[in-house]
DNA sequence: AGCCTTTGACCAGCG
DNA sequence: TCGCTGGTCAAAGGC
């Protein structure tokens, strides 16, 4: 009984996982969508002359399209701290464009935020030099983190495919008898089919 | 005192 | 060579 007990709280807890992830990644993907669907800036601003010049360091073409925070016409936050250094008012733009350092001294990430004419409330950030300054790491955990929930919950989604449908009762009430083939060793399997950012 | 934002000046690339 | 433009610098002021 024991064992039934830890087989449907794990496919509970994965479950929720799965839910969480699912809610997730369906934000990656508006943001990547956005990212494809949002017109580039057309002329100078494709930097593909950016060569053999000392004095000013272009900023590499690494766009992303960030909404603005609820009510607000602000940049949301990325994580980094920032110092403004410059704003230029662009030709035939409504909005200046801002220019960002990290604040971190001897770090050359930089970044420009430039709001979008026809959409305010994005704004289409520019990201030049990386971080030499740790922050950038910092992110990557981040990242690694998601990325391993993301492979929690699919295994999640699978288990709960597979079993929970045999464990609900019309009246949507769990069973007390578990399904007998379900084992710790499929739960490794599920775990074992995703990309591997988990090591079993 | 130190850090930040603002803003005009400066510099370099392009046509 | 010159004017336009975008990116950066740096002084000034505020917090």
């Amino acid at each position: 009984m024991k064992q039934d007990v830890c087989r449907y709280l794990a496919a509970e807890i994965l479950s929720s996982y799965d839910k969480a992830m699912s809610l997730l990644n369906g934000i990656a993907l508006s943001v990547a969508l956005s990212a494809v669907t949002a017109p580039l800036n057309p002329g100078r601003d494709n930097f593909a002359y950016t060569n053999c010049n000392h004095y000013r360091k272009m900023l590499a073409p690494r766009a992303e399209y960030v909404e603005a925070r609820h009510g607000e016409e602000v940049p949301p936050e990325d994580g980094f701290n920032w110092r403004k250094y410059g704003q230029k008012l662009i030709l035939g733009a409504k909005y200046p464009r801002e220019y960002f350092q990290c604040v971190c001294r001897h770090c050359d990430a930089t970044k420009m935020v430039q709001q979008m004419e026809t959409e305010p409330l994005t704004f289409e950030v520019t990201y030049g030099e990386s971080h030499s300054c740790g922050q950038e790491n910092k992110n990557q955990n981040e990242e690694l983190l998601v990325a391993v929930g993301t492979q929690v919950g699919r295994a999640a989604g699978k288990l709960s495919e597979c079993y929970i449908p045999e464990m609900v009762t019309p009246n949507n009430s769990y069973k007390t008898k578990y399904p007998s083939d379900i084992t710790y060793d499929t739960i490794l399997q599920l775990f074992s089919d995703q990309p591997s950012y988990i090591h079993l």
